[in-house]
RNA sequence: GGCCCCAUCGUCUAGUGGUCUAGGACAUCAGGUUCUCAUCCUGAAAACCGGGGUUCGAGUCCCCGUGGGGUCACCA
């Protein structure tokens, strides 16, 4: 049976979960539900200080926007709760005391608290060339000293106690090769905060073992820290599951791994549906980014891709975000929505009173024409609010303004009194055209016109080319 | 900097030793359709990081360089 699970941690604004967070979690629900599998949501909100209960929230609503749904999870329960790693305090204190008495770990009443920035800037220095890792004197001492300050009452973390000469090694399930790492290479890391709750490394894999997680699959930033895990499993007793590394989505500006930190909502998932990115689109974009099919198909809904879905198709090198083929992807989805749906999502974005009857006749026009539900609004705005004054073709206005107001309102009959205007002083056709277009619709850019004088109407249409004839402006 | 991962058009990728004069998509450019823009159609330009091996034969296997990324916290 093939269990995975998405296991973010609710830190951050809400409007910070990113692009990279569903993308995981929907290879992740893929790879279980193509196999008749479950999909586990777990949060991992371990870090007091930074855990937020509406970026939770927000992590529940963001999933459930793209069609991930979870069988089991805080919200929904299942048979190996709690999903909320707050909640299972005890299984870790109880895995971390069993992970000293078989000298897997130990207890450190001296660790010392480094300032994030502290820690990051002598990542530049030149110490680092010979890094050592981390080995508190601690480790040494014997369990009765310990034993005695714990009875003191004294705070302490407990530490991993990596053995120097072992070889770690696992076969990672996506990058299909062995990799391995010696145990002076890694830090004797602290699984059990002073504060009695456990580090990620710790929750993580009391975590998979009792929720029976069949493949551990998370982003490649975490390969560095699966030696400790392998650790832990060892230490607890219980086999090591599948485990893989996704790739990282890259910030085209910066070439690095965008994260939730370093940026003002710039690949938040917030951010782009409000620009009127539409979910399935962004998520098939986000299919194709950093996995393939065999063949070249390209246009994927949820239910598709699961049933297509191979592991096989993940990628290994780190792919670079591109913005013009997701906006690519948002104008094929805009075109393939009935006008209805269109309809609906497009209500919600207007800053003036309409009618549906007057949206469903404008649509048609605009979803042709655009890649995003706001390019979409902008250029609709004319319908209901009259431009700035042009400067434009006086001739043209007035001729124009003369024949439309002796015309019927038809197409046909718009279309034949200004071409025959058109004829009789010998104009060329865009010239003309695009002074009106620029009079009625104060814009360059526009749906066709005579559909959208259509649509304006008769009295409209001529209210805006005469405002234009009375223009002093000349062109 | 140590350790680890990766390497095909600008970008996402197909390609699992011969069918590769390397395929598709986005973007770009040109043409067609057209009252603008867009859609749509047609076409063009565009890549196997470098050097060694292995092999009858290498984009595909191995090694070394180079380049890119990740990581090095009582954050995940």
């Amino acid at each position: 049976m093939i269990r995975t699970r998405f296991a973010p941690s609710p830190t951050g604004l809400p409007e910070s979960i990113h692009l990279g967070f569903v993308i995981r979690a929907l290879w992740n629900y893929a790879l279980a539900k193509k196999n008749g599998g479950q999909f586990v949501l777990r949060i991992e909100d371990t870090d007091q200080k930074r855990s937020r209960k509406d970026t939770e929230e927000a992590i529940y609503i963001s999933l459930k926007q793209f069609g991930i749904n979870w069988d089991e999870g805080p919200d929904v329960g299942g048979p190996y709760g709690p999903y909320r790693q707050s909640e299972r305090l005890e299984k870790y204190q109880q895995a971390a005391k069993l992970l000293v008495e078989k000298d897997y770990a130990y207890y450190d009443f001296d660790a010392a608290v480094r300032e994030k920035e502290e820690i990051k800037e002598s990542y530049e220095s030149k110490e680092f060339t010979d890094q050592l890792k981390i080995r508190p004197a601690a480790r040494s001492v014997s369990s009765a000293e310990s034993q005695k300050r714990l009875e003191a009452g004294e705070p302490y973390v407990i530490r991993a106690k990596i053995p120097e000469d072992k070889v770690f090694e696992f076969t990672d399930w996506i990058l299909k090769k062995k990799i391995r790492v010696l145990g002076k290479e890694v830090s004797d890391l602290i699984l059990l905060k002073s504060d009695g709750f456990p580090t990620y490394h710790l929750a993580v894999v009391v975590d998979d073992i009792a929720m029976q997680i069949s493949h551990v699959l998370r982003g490649q930033e975490w390969i560095s820290s699966t030696p400790v895990h392998l650790f832990i499993y060892e230490g607890l007793g219980y086999p090591v599951p599948e485990i893989g590394h996704f790739t990282v989505i890259l910030d085209p500006a910066t070439g690095k791994k965008f994260s939730k930190r370093d940026m003002e909502g710039k690949f938040g998932i917030k951010h782009w549906l409000d620009r009127g990115y539409l979910p399935e689109a962004i998520l098939n974009y986000l299919m194709l980014l950093g996995w393939a099919p065999k063949d070249d198909r390209e246009l994927f809904t949820l239910d598709e891709f699961v049933q297509t879905f191979d592991q096989a198709g993940l990628q290994k090198s780190n792919p670079i975000f591109d913005e013009k083929k997701l906006n690519w992807f948002n104008g094929q989805y805009i075109r393939q929505t009935p006008h209805d749906q269109l309809l609906q999502l497009i209500k919600p974005k207007l800053e003036y009173e309409t009618t549906d009857d007057k949206l469903t006749d404008i649509i048609p026009l605009v979803k042709e024409r655009v890649s995003t539900l706001a390019d979409m609004v902008d250029m609709m705005r004319f319908f209901f609010i009259a431009p700035e004054l042009q400067a434009v073709n006086q001739e043209h206005v007035q001729a124009a303004r003369q024949v439309l107001g002796k015309a019927t309102w038809e197409k046909t009959d718009i279309e034949t009194a200004l071409l025959d205007e058109v004829k009789a002083h010998d104009w060329k056709t865009g010239d003309f055209f695009m002074s009106l277009r620029l009079a009625i619709a104060g814009s360059k850019v526009t749906p066709p016109l005579t559909e959208s004088m259509l649509i304006l109407g008769q009295s409209e249409t001529l209210a805006r080319l005469s405002a234009h004839a009375q223009n002093e402006t000349q062109t």
